[in-house]
DNA sequence: AAATATAATATGTCTGCACATAATATTTCT
DNA sequence: AGAAATATTATGTGCAGACATATTATATTT
């Protein structure tokens, strides 16, 4: 799977002495598309990339500042500064202002994990998606709720536990409280055509939400709904989302037992 | 007013009327003050959010160029393609090239999860690590590991096995096989001093890596390692990585009971 | 009417320049 | 010497202008 970038590398090392920004003649390497011309900070982001698992540079090292690596790699240095800024992001660089720019020593690596709505996850995998409305009602949150979502013990809650099922075998059970008082439009879906996970993603934006996994054993009411063993070992994700200092909405999702959640790295 | 551009963003929060406003925290919020007299891109990021949030965009909404938006705030409209072009790789917007940008109809939330060598993690709660090995050998790998690293089942590798502790207790049972071919200097490695973890972070630069989360039952001897029960629900983080085609470790973590991964999104 | 070429357009990116900011290095003062 | 003021410097950000590229909309041809 070597793209072209490995090609882009190749190239810019020999960074011509006048030519500035005129229009390159495209000339022998007429093969592929959008290979020669850009000297771009995509480039420079693969070539500082290259350096650093080839080892020229190592973790702790201090790297050329910008101007410089601008000069080497012939671009302007916004172009590296765009480089270097994506790579720091990413966790492969540390930088700090008159410090300079350093290989991170500690590579804190960032899974970016895309938790999409869960029909879709489904659907993504080519899957058949089924949902259904277990149980609703209206009612004031048991404590630890309120603990959560910062919430009064009296606020009009919404609480409603579904299934999920992907080919018709149970895929998550979800079981989730709703600020009425935050998103009093919700009184009024119609939780048993829409989940209200996405009914919620498309009409109760939120400001700041917080997310967990861990591991637990299955009740013996959670092993029903989804069709397992009592103690069977279940992925779990807790998520609780606010908007400004309102709790909009807490949830558990339990998921069969073999759920594997992945993501690069 | 006075000259051109400059004073109109800093108005931009208080553009909307009551309420809300104060509801973003941090950010912007404490560089009120005149300080910046220029519009950043911050700003701009902060307001679209704003916008999103309060709903003057809905969820599938086109929402107004470059262009428009940079005159409408008074900036550069540089400054408006990376504000909107960060919000984009958060996943509010979506942007495609002459079709405009809108406003995101399936967030997908990208949670980050941040996942330090497993000592600083420890560390950073004011914890005290520890660690021990307890079995390392040298030898042909097995057909799974083959599978995984896409090696072939002759190679050599190490085999480790390694506890690491917090305060004392069991919280991660760590099985490791490491390709010596791939990185023929940890075979001179002392792996009771430094987990494989942390020299391989150092010592073995990877291109790309697959991390994986699941829930599972402790075994018999996963459980007395990590001193809880047999059938114990474990979280699991299963890892391997490569360095361009060359396989280079895969890893088993089995968290001790009770453990939770979590994130803000 | 369908297929194909052509224009229009919003985003993507590069450049050169200027100034802001944070951190370090140096000097000055007590 | 130690503290405080000042200079230095690498990164951070803003701007205007130019061109590149992907896509859609429109015109033209078959």
């Amino acid at each position: 799977m070597s793209t072209k970038t490995q090609d882009t590398l190749q190239d810019i090392p020999h960074a011509a002495p006048e030519a500035s920004l005129d229009a390159i003649p495209d000339a022998a390497s007429g093969t592929w598309p959008e290979a020669s011309s850009q000297t771009s900070w995509q480039s420079v982001h693969a070539e500082v990339l290259h350096r650093i698992h080839t080892r020229q540079w190592k973790p702790g090292d201090l790297i050329p500042k910008e101007v410089e690596l601008a000069e080497q790699l012939g671009c302007a240095r916004a172009t590296v500064n765009r480089a270097l800024r994506e790579l720091a992001a990413e966790g492969f660089l540390d930088r700090r202002r008159k410090a300079g720019t350093r290989v991170a020593t500690h590579p804190v690596r960032r899974a970016k994990l895309d938790i999409p709505v869960i029909r879709l996850e489904i659907e993504g995998r080519g899957q058949k998606y089924a949902y259904g409305l277990l149980f609703s009602e209206r009612r004031t949150p048991p404590p630890e709720i309120c603990t959560n979502l910062r919430v009064s013990p009296d606020s009009d809650m919404l609480h409603i536990t579904s299934l999920h099922l992907a080919d018709g075998k149970p895929y998550m059970f979800e079981e989730r409280w709703v600020s009425v008082a935050a998103t009093p439009e919700i009184a009024n879906a119609d939780l048993s055509k829409i989940s209200a996970n996405e009914w919620l993603v498309l009409h109760a934006p939120y400001t700041k939400g917080d997310i967990s996994f861990s591991a637990v054993l299955a009740s013996e009411t959670e092993a029903k709904v989804l069709r397992t063993q009592k103690d069977a070992p279940l992925f779990l994700i807790e998520r609780t989302t606010w908007n400004g200092d309102h709790g909009i909405t807490s949830a558990r999702l339990l998921f069969a037992p073999g759920y594997r959640m992945h993501s690069a790295i």
